[in-house]
Parts: structure tokens; C-alpha cells; sequence
DNA sequence: TCCGCATGTGCAAGCGCTTACGACAATTCC
DNA sequence: GGAATTGTCGTAAGCGCTTGCACATGCGGA
């Protein structure tokens, strides 16, 4: 089925098929009918990857994560899917899997598609990435890695003031064995929330007792770093995870060990996704707001195209504390 | 940057170019790599547009769910995606909340991407797509609605076989008052689930009592339902959700009221989701197996054309029970 | 009656790529 | 040594659509 066939059925010329089907120029009313008519009797679905090479211009925009199972990541393609389906705008999702080879062949896709704008909400990085991008000349929008740049900007969480907060919380409730359970170390944002810890920790030299595990991102991840935690002898009073999604599986397997929590061990997330309110016990954990990072990636890809367009542009986010649960009084001895 | 300019760089002509891009034909091995470098020089991106415009067919599968932040849906999503990645498919995934309008636009921007193949996974429906995209020619896989045809392969899970099992399950652990929380109890293939529920109750007619409570599909609906279903007076010892991302407000909800799980109330999921194994207690469900109906549908829709487009499949899944900690005996009285 | 101007359509040139098909060299064979 | 291969590459015709431009009407006013 082709506009061709369309236009010979209305008996009129392609142009005025295309016409009517972008409500582009005046058509009459009647012929406009015959068009619609003609569609809908041959079932005609235009191709879109016609329309775009032709058209020139696009209304999709590009979003790579590096794993779209962790709701932290879903969250916010959700809501940048949200306000971009508002204003008719459509998106499509890579995930990379933490991998920067993935991340690479994703972007080069979303450059083959001609995207209108391209979010890269990733932990990992290729340096040839930032030069590459900056090339294309399309707006990007990167989260947590990367620096901007002309047609760049960076929404950057301030990872080390929620995780300050979280020990400062955690010091004055008495606690002073901590553990941090991480995944891929070896990637930048992840090793700098690590950095993080292990700086804010260095305040404490002497008072307080430290460790990490490492594993992948997932309850499943959190868990076995959890068991392996524990396994090394050390007896934390506090467990502060990367993320929430892990934490889900720090809490399962400490309570599988018989410990309480918060009685026992104490135990934080980073995200605030949702089902960190259905956990059991809740969980007390640091809030990115994912919705207002979707809605603002929106506005930097398609309405600041102008503005953002020659500004290097920067955004910091101050993540708060959300005490929940699954965190009180270190026990006693 | 066009094909063009990349040919006239490295000194060919376009067709060169196209063939060392797409290792098709015998290119000498320098000109390979000249034009390699050129590519490389220009920063050249092939448009994706233009090249299934020309070549005409596609790699891309199409993949409609009905929400994707149920993990259930995503689940299947990422089982899909990852073989299609194997295979050297891509798959771009659209979400229609549950809303036939939706659908059907989701449906014609599938067709309008020329996909290779198209899996729908959703629970509403339109009866017209049916003969629309029979009409079309791609292979289909429907989940749950629709019914097979020339083109379209159904997956269909018995729900009332996993019903059936878990309320005998409930009933001979001493359960005589039940109830069910759903949600969209408009839409066919959520009403036949708590048709089941009803079904089977029927069968206890007299010995036992019920009633049913319907909010979104999320954790906050289905705690929600939970609420509502406590408010009415009415104090079930079993509460049975139409699947688990609900059970997780459930639980929720009756552990507020300071409800002990499974003590006071057993608590029931369906899918048997990743994290219903880190919610605590441990949820009793339905297990789905999402892993397989990915791979499935990938079978389907790419390497079972020939023998798939012209036999009218249907595909049944038995549904197990897996128990775990969110079910026990009814309380005395 | 004729001109000017909206208003509706058609023509045709692309958009950037793939892919027959054929041209031309460099081999190879008898 | 000439013909038949073989290996490389260029030419050009589309793929299905958009869109600038020209053209054909019908109208009112001079």
C-alpha cells in the first residue's frame, strides 16, 4: 500500500493524499473525504521511515540506560515518554546493560535515526562519545556523565551530599560499622558514589569501622553482596546500598539470616523508587526526582533547542534524605 | 553527511560504499579501508530512514504492552529484546496504559515502522485489529486477547487452572472468606481472571464468602484496594491479587493495620515477578514464565514465518502455583 | 469584458540509501 | 594470442514520501 495507490483510488495526485494526511495546505472538504475514504478502504498505513527521510525533520527522540529493569531508569523514560506523548513528540529506549560497547553502538543507532534529541541517562562512558555527539549537532542531554558542552548539557546529582547526609543520619544514631554495597566499581558515576562513602568515611578515621561489596544491580546483586558481606566476619550495624533496587536484596537476605531490621542492622537505598514504600520495612533512602529529570530532559531536547542549543548548560540536583524504616538506633555493644 | 560525500571522499562511488557498509559484495580490500577511513573522517552515520526505505526489509520487532512498569510486561520485554539482540534484531517497545485507543495507535505506528514482526501483550483490546493486522501480513503474537488467524499466533495462559490451584490451595488450608483485588475489571482479559475467581467460588457456594475490590495496576492501587476492601466491613483471611505488582500494596496496606502475613490474612500474587521473592513475607503466586513467552514470540514472529504464517496457532501455558511465605493457615474463628 | 486574486490541485524534484546490471581490467585457458 | 573468465567497481533506477512551484479554476470589482 503506497500514497501512489491511495491518490489513484481518490483519483487525485499523490500531493493531495499527502496533504490530507498532514493537514498541511487547504484541501477541499469533499476531496479530503474521498482521501480518508480511500485509506481507510485499503488500509493504508503510511510508511513512516518514508515520511522522515522525506520529511527531513523528526519528532522522536532518543534514550539510552544502562538498565532499564532498575526502576530508577524506567522512571524517568516513563516520564520523559509522558511529556513527550503530550506534546506529540514519540520515544525509543536502548539499554546498554553498563557495557560501553553497547553504549556506543546505542547511540550511533539513535545518530541513524535521525532522533530530534537524545538522553543519555547511563553509568558507564566512552570518551570518544562526548566529541562524537557534540559533532552530531542534535541536542543531548546527559545524566551524571559526561561535561557539556555546545549542543550538551549535564543534569549532575550531587551524590556526595546525599551520601553524607545519609552517614551524618546514620553516625548520630549511634552507628559505627558501615558497609556500602555497590556494582560495577570500575564504571565512573558508580565508583564516584563509592569515592563518596569512603571520603565521607575518611572524616570519621578511627570512630567508625568500614567495608564494601560489590555486585550487580538488581535485589538478586544486593543480596549476594549482602551474603558475601556478612560471610567476610564483619558485623555491620549499617548497610547503605548504591540503590534502592539492591536494598531490596540486602533486607531479604539479612532477614533470612534472622536479623531485624532496624533492630539489628540498619539498612539505606539511593533513588527513592517506588516500591521502596512497599519493602518491608519501608525504606529510608535518598530521593532523585526522577519525574522532574524526565520532564527536564524534555524541555533541554525539544523547547530550549534554542536556548540550550549554545549555552553549556549544567543542572545540579540536591538529593534529600527520606527516612523511612528500615533505619534506627545502632544496637547496643 | 550523506552516502555521497563519503563516496566522493574516499574516491567511489556510492554503491562501494554501500557495500563495504553492509559486507555485501566483493570489495578489494584497500578501497575497503579507504572508505572505512573516509567514514570515519566525516563522522558519517548511515541514515537508518533511508536505508529500510531502500533495502525494504526490515530488522525491527514490534512489542506492545500494556504497562511497562508492571515488571511482568517488562519482564517479557527484555526476554524479547534480548534474543532479538542475539539474532541481530532490534525491538522498540510502546505502552498504551491500558487504553484501546491507545492500542490502536500504537498498532498503526508499528505498522507505519514496517516492523519484521509485532508482539502484543496487552489486556485490552479493539476487535477490529484483529482484521487489521491479519490484514497486514507481518506475523503477529498476541498474549492473552485475540484470537488466532493466517498471520497471528496466540499465546493464552490458563488463569483459571492457576486460580483454581490457589484458591484449593487456600480452601485446604482452612480458608472459608476470600477476596480478590484487581484492577481494570472492564477490560476482557482482567475481567476473565476474577470471572475465574468468581468461578471457582461457586464451587464453594455457601462455604465460603467473598468479594472483589478494583483499583490501578500498581503497588499504591493495590493498596488502595486493600484499604477499601477492609473499609467495607467485611475481614477476609485470604486476599487473592490478580497478580503481584498489586500483592505488593496489599501486603503493604494489611501490615499498617498491624495485620500479620500470613497470621491474620494470607496474601496471593499471579506472574510470580522478580521482586516477589524480596517482599516480605515472600509471596505466595502464580508462576508465569515470561523468560519463555519472550523467546516464543521471538520464534514466532522471525524464524517461524514459513511454518507459522499459515497455521493458525494457539499456544496454552499451564501456570504453576509457587508457594513461599505470604500464605498459611487460616486463623482460628 | 477583462484583470487580479484567492483557493485547490498536480508535477516533479528530491530525501539517502540499496541493488540489479553492465563496464572494464586483470587473469586464465586452450 | 585471442577468447572466456573472474574480480571490482560505477551507473542509474527505484524505495514511498514531502513540498516548492506552476497551473487551473471561480469570484468580485473596475
Amino acid at each position: 500500500m503506497t500514497l501512489e495507490e491511495v491518490a489513484r483510488r481518490a483519483g487525485v495526485s499523490t500531493a493531495t493524499v499527502s496533504r490530507v494526511l498532514n493537514n498541511a495546505g487547504v484541501v477541499k472538504e469533499s476531496t479530503r473525504r474521498k482521501v480518508l475514504e480511500a485509506c481507510r478502504e485499503l488500509r493504508y498505513h503510511p510508511n513512516l521511515h518514508a515520511r522522515s527521510l522525506a520529511g527531513g525533520k523528526s519528532r522522536t527522540l532518543g534514550m539510552i540506560v544502562s538498565n532499564i529493569q532498575n526502576p530508577f531508569f524506567l522512571d524517568i523514560f516513563c516520564s520523559l515518554e509522558s511529556v513527550a506523548f503530550q506534546h506529540n513528540y514519540e520515544v525509543v529506549v536502548e539499554h546498554t546493560d553498563y557495557r560501553p560497547t553497547r553504549l556506543v553502538a546505542a547511540v550511533r543507532s539513535m545518530l541513524g535515526r535521525r532522533v530530534a534529541g537524545l538522553a543519555v541517562i547511563v553509568s558507564e562512558m566512552e570518551p570518544s562519545l562526548i566529541e562524537e555527539l557534540s559533532a552530531s549537532n542534535i541536542p543531548v542531554v546527559f545524566y551524571d556523565v559526561g561535561h557539556p558542552a555546545r549542543n550538551i548539557t549535564n543534569i549532575k546529582v550531587r551524590y556526595e551530599k546525599g551520601m553524607q547526609r545519609t552517614v551524618e543520619y546514620l553516625y548520630s544514631l549511634g552507628h559505627r560499622r558501615m558497609a556500602f554495597v555497590g556494582h560495577h566499581a570500575g564504571l565512573d558515576p558508580l565508583h564516584e558514589r563509592l569515592r563518596a562513602f569512603l571520603d565521607t568515611m575518611g572524616r570519621y578515621c578511627g570512630e567508625v569501622r568500614y567495608t564494601t561489596a560489590v555486585s550487580s544491580d538488581s535485589p538478586a546483586g544486593g543480596r549476594q553482596a549482602a551474603h558475601q558481606l556478612l560471610a567476610s566476619g564483619f558485623e555491620p550495624t549499617a548497610i547503605l546500598c548504591v540503590n534502592d533496587f539492591m536494598a531490596l536484596g540486602v533486607i531479604r537476605e539479612l532477614r533470612e539470616r534472622g536479623l531485624s531490621i532496624p533492630g539489628d542492622v540498619s539498612v539505606t537505598g539511593f533513588d527513592n523508587i517506588g516500591i521502596s514504600e512497599f519493602s518491608c520495612p519501608a525504606l529510608t533512602t535518598v530521593n532523585i526526582p526522577r519525574r522532574r529529570i524526565g520532564e527536564m530532559a524534555f524541555e533541554i531536547l525539544v523547547q530550549g533547542q534554542s536556548s540550550a542549543m549554545n549555552s553549556e548548560r549544567e543542572i545540579l540536583i540536591d538529593p534529600e534524605l527520606v527516612v523511612r524504616e528500615s533505619t534506627g538506633p545502632a544496637p547496643e555493644g
